[in-house]
DNA sequence: ATCCTCGCCGTACATTTGTACGTGATTCGT
DNA sequence: ACGAATCACGTACAAATGTACGGCGAGGAT
């Protein structure tokens, strides 16, 4: 319901950064970024100020340093991304996404009995 | 390879309904349009007008009126973009989010034994 | 022949996104 | 105590995005 702005590609990133940290400085965010995809110290400074201002992250002030930590779980904003993926990508229709994401990414043995137990809850909470 | 230009959020809408129609003019499209997503019929055709601009399309006149045909599958720009953001919002790692998928969204009777027949096949083809 | 309508095409324009610099304040090393 | 490093913060700015208007030509109605 918040309707908070929904996050672009590059917020994400800094936002996954965040969520593993749980609480950073700038500094730290920049230095855990996946050294592939280097960004510049302030392009982070950016990102997370824009964090802030969409209510995605808080920031308070530790001395002279500023810390931000996050205030959505990832899960809403999972649930928000994907949901929004889903409805404009196929309608709402969620299978052919799930076919494509087990086809093709790597879901190891654990994960298979863990998607495996998943199914059979859910056929035990069905109708029948 | 082709490297195309990601597809924007409001670009994937009218796609969809292109791949729907399979072919089809502006007008065609605007009319698909679900009737609570409204946006103008020049709207779409600017949508239309970017998506062949970044070769996901094509077109052509026929008499005085352009048709839109798609030129890459849905699977392929489900494969980029579904991708993408398994990388940027989990790093990767596909099952958080067919988790959220599956418990999420309705996946129906004949979807859960579509899935389970998939990790049947998977799991015959593992090292194990 | 005239006028209305439909559609193409060029253009527009505010907002968001990606990426970053520069300035002024603070603290650390020597 | 002086220069170097470090931050926050304001600002910048081009490209992409979302959304749409207006002119002009072709075809149909009167």
């Amino acid at each position: 319901m918040t309707d908070r702005a929904p996050l672009s590609k590059g917020e994400m990133e800094v936002a996954r950064v965040l969520w593993e940290l749980g609480r950073a400085t700038v500094r730290q965010v920049h230095e855990a970024f996946p050294p592939e995809r280097a960004v510049d110290f302030s392009t982070v400074q950016t990102y997370l100020r824009r964090l802030d201002a969409k209510g995605y992250v808080r920031a308070w002030l530790e001395g002279r340093t500023r810390v931000y930590a996050p205030l959505v779980k990832p899960t809403t904003v999972i649930r928000e991304t994907v949901d929004d993926l889903v409805d404009r990508l196929f309608g709402g229709r969620a299978l052919p996404l799930v076919r494509h994401l087990i086809e093709r990414h790597d879901i190891d043995e654990g994960d298979l009995a863990e998607l495996r137990e998943l199914l059979d809850r859910l056929e035990g909470q069905s109708d029948a």
